[in-house]
DNA sequence: CCAATACTTAATTGTTGACTTAAGTGATTC
DNA sequence: GAATCACTTAAGTCAACAATTAAGTATTGG
């Protein structure tokens, strides 16, 4: 089956906690070290690391690390493929008639 | 924080798991049963139904009972408010020049 | 060189998630 | 009105998650 996708798993179960989209959100500003990005956090440094292996294993993010100082950057691509899994699911339902359009269609047609 | 957000939570912590994305491909093609919806998956109607209160809790999708029939129908909405969020962080990150673009542009300024 | 800094790993704990089977509730059909 | 159908609830199991504390590893500044 297509949705069964360990890569859209990863990805929307990377999306779903508040600390990981909060990361995102201060990343989505430009780069930023790991102890400035757990800075605002009230969760120990461990804590933010499993956070960020999360992200980084979803694709979301990627990190370097340049002496002692480990600089993580957002990567958008991971990001448009949950977008466009999603936004082909909504455009389907939204092209769809509601059974009250499909109703309203059915008498127009029967008025002829 | 913004990103403490119950209902993002519940969104895309619905969207990550399999069973339920391919709940909502299929009602995307239109409304269906529990049982209809459950045919094709693997798993009991009693795992159905706890992905269907998942996906509802979300606000995925509303249902209704007539007789002993309760029908399935996506609510576009909600996924729209995810791709949002994401589409949102997407665009600030993407907005950003690379340190190669800033080098780049930095030497274009230098050589005036 | 020694201490502080910036992570990193390991081990543990409590909670939540994704099932299962078994039994129950109404609606429909024969 | 008895059997079948379409869910629905309840209870329990097992694994995955999010967090913690404690201890460890390189870097770097004085």
């Amino acid at each position: 089956m297509m949705n069964n996708d360990p890569a859209l798993d990863r990805l929307f179960q990377a999306l779903c906690d508040g600390h990981r989209r909060a990361m995102i959100d201060r990343l989505a500003a430009g780069p930023l070290s790991v102890s400035d990005l757990a800075a605002p956090l009230d969760i120990s440094l461990p804590a933010v690391m499993q956070h960020l292996s999360v992200l980084e294993a979803a694709g979301l993010l990627h990190s370097e690390k340049r002496g002692r100082v480990r600089t993580c950057t957002l990567s958008p691509r991971a990001m448009t493929q949950a977008e466009v899994w999603i936004s082909d699911r909504r455009r389907r339902v939204e092209g769809q008639l509601t059974s009250l359009q499909q109703y309203l269609e059915q008498s127009e047609k029967d008025e002829k």
